[in-house]
DNA sequence: TATATTTATGTAAGCGCTTACGTTTATTAA
DNA sequence: TTAATAAACGTAAGCGCTTACATAAATATA
């Protein structure tokens, strides 16, 4: 047996689409076969055409299940080819109306006993070796509609992440993704700035050197987000650098990284984490002011060295 | 609901082929969204060398039912991206055999669990909506191995053919017809000479007009072949212009074609019909041997005018 | 009424496959 | 052993679709 075919499901994309070229395959050998100027893919658009006797290009798209640019190339191959006539529509100026040439009815006309032929031979193979297989495909898309394989795929992927997410301490092979994750994050919403280029380049002096600490959301292996907490003094600390990339967000993974800063800050002894936010970052500052940050007009000891964050939040710390 | 599900097996090919199109959409989704540097169709590629270990370019071709310039684009691919090494095989220097890197193997080992869950996706997804039909698709490819619609579609043309075979007399309508098969089967076998410009230029004066007759063959508003009677005495009349299109060839056409001439020889009350042939058509000369012509050395009064036929036959009609 | 958004279409570039053809090496026949 | 044939692979061009982007007209919104 094939190998294809041993795969299975394994492969199934594969399969029907190995399946459904040979089928294209022997149609376009009829047409060619029997010396008539015809391609299998302009059928559909013919019987379409027939039935609503004009119609749009979307239109079509949407009929065939296809694409618009898709539609467009057949058509002009079959304006050119004089079996169609296309115009604007006068009701809506943006709209190219299709119908068939009297030399495209006439050759739909010439062909149609072979359609009904190859239409015949079809049922017949279908009835005789696979009974009901239309129907099959027809429930198989509605299933793929309601939910694809990729979404199911992309649920069981984010609850395998969700059960083994880990916290890591900083460690040198982890300084790139540190810095991807920060530049990527400083990208998305506001400028960097010189003083962010300086903590990203050594978060080690920088951060960990001056009793700071650094962490990593880790997952199955891959880096999913960081925080970085800084002290300020004896009875406050500093939670910046929080971030989780991008394809992990809304999976409520922040609040479970911020329930672990706190839950780092009360290890430390610290009584108070402050932290610099931007109006403009609504999750974010929706998640800390959640967990009972509250905002504060400002603080000695912490000044916003970027000069853009213009919100100073506090949490005190009941130990 | 869509049109191209109304169609239904009228357009069997075109609606699997939409099918297959939104399945490996799908699936490139997912490990789009996944950040994998990984294509739909490499997956058979590498499921199919990790069993074999080290496999040639036609074998894949094979297995995985491809053709094999699909298959050398896949792995030049691969082997630029450092996941296959290729190279000659010592035993066979025209094969070059393809293996997995250990970068190739270790991506394979990363997806390994995607693909797993991937699996189980499209089992439970057929399972509820479409038991059986892998199996399916699998009787509908050994049916069409058997007798692709291709070559059903191919026979009940023919059969339709045969079944309406009709003769017509010339008629000015049918000069190119009469021209076009004549030189399409001449370019076939044969040199074009002067001779036959003048009677395909002018069949009317050349033919008709000197009391000969020109038939056609026609099926279905479809020329399928001519002959002409020419007068050479008034015993004798020479059969030529027989051909047949190419595409309708070994139907046993010609038999009923030359049936009909020699009818008509009678009808216009010749004694024998005379011939001119090739010993290179050997079809053609086979089927006037068996229909009773014999090979004569020569004839007074019909001279090979065209200086190529060294085969003159005879059939004595009895009345 | 001016502006923003949506809709309909077109264009370009690219991907994955095909067919057609060419080259090299192996195998078979003479 | 030589010559013809077959097999394995490669390359080029083309087709049918895609995505990404652009443009213009219609519609909604302020």
């Amino acid at each position: 047996m094939l190998f294809i075919k041993e795969l299975g499901t394994f492969a199934f994309g594969s399969r029907i689409k190995n399946f459904s070229d040979t089928l294209m395959r022997d149609m376009a050998k009829i047409y060619k076969e029997l010396n008539v100027d015809f391609e299998p893919r302009w059928f559909t658009f013919f019987q379409l055409i027939l039935k609503r006797k004009e119609i749009s290009v979307t239109q079509i798209a949407s009929e065939l299940n296809q694409t618009h640019p898709a539609v467009v190339q057949v058509i002009n191959i079959l304006e050119k080819k004089k079996l169609i006539i296309t115009g604007k529509d006068k009701n809506d100026n943006r709209r190219r109306l299709v119908k068939l040439s009297s030399r495209g009815k006439a050759l739909a006309e010439e062909l149609s006993p072979l359609w009904e032929d190859v239409d015949v031979a079809t049922k017949e193979m279908l009835n005789e070796h696979a009974p009901g297989f239309l129907q099959m495909v027809d429930k198989i898309e509605e299933a793929l509609k309601e939910k694809s394989i990729y979404k199911k795929i992309k649920e069981k992927t984010k609850q395998k992440i969700i059960n083994n997410l880990e916290f890591v301490e900083y460690e040198e092979k982890y300084l790139s993704d540190f810095q991807k994750l920060n530049e990527d994050w400083l990208n998305e919403y506001l400028e960097i700035t010189d003083y962010d280029r300086i903590i990203l380049s050594d978060p080690y002096n920088e951060i960990i050197k001056k009793e700071g600490h650094i962490f990593f959301l880790v997952s199955e292996g891959k880096i999913i987000g960081t925080y970085s907490l800084q002290k300020i003094n004896n009875e406050a600390c500093e939670l910046s650098k929080f971030t989780i990339k991008k394809e992990y967000r809304g999976w409520k993974i922040g609040k479970r990284m911020l329930e672990h800063a706190i839950q780092k800050a009360k290890e430390l002894k610290y009584e108070s984490i402050l932290l610099l936010t931007h109006p403009k970052l609504k999750e974010a500052t929706q998640l800390y002011r959640k967990r009972g940050f509250e905002v504060i007009p400002e603080h000695p000891d912490l000044t916003d060295k970027t000069g853009r964050c213009s919100l100073c939040m506090q949490l005190v710390i009941n130990q």
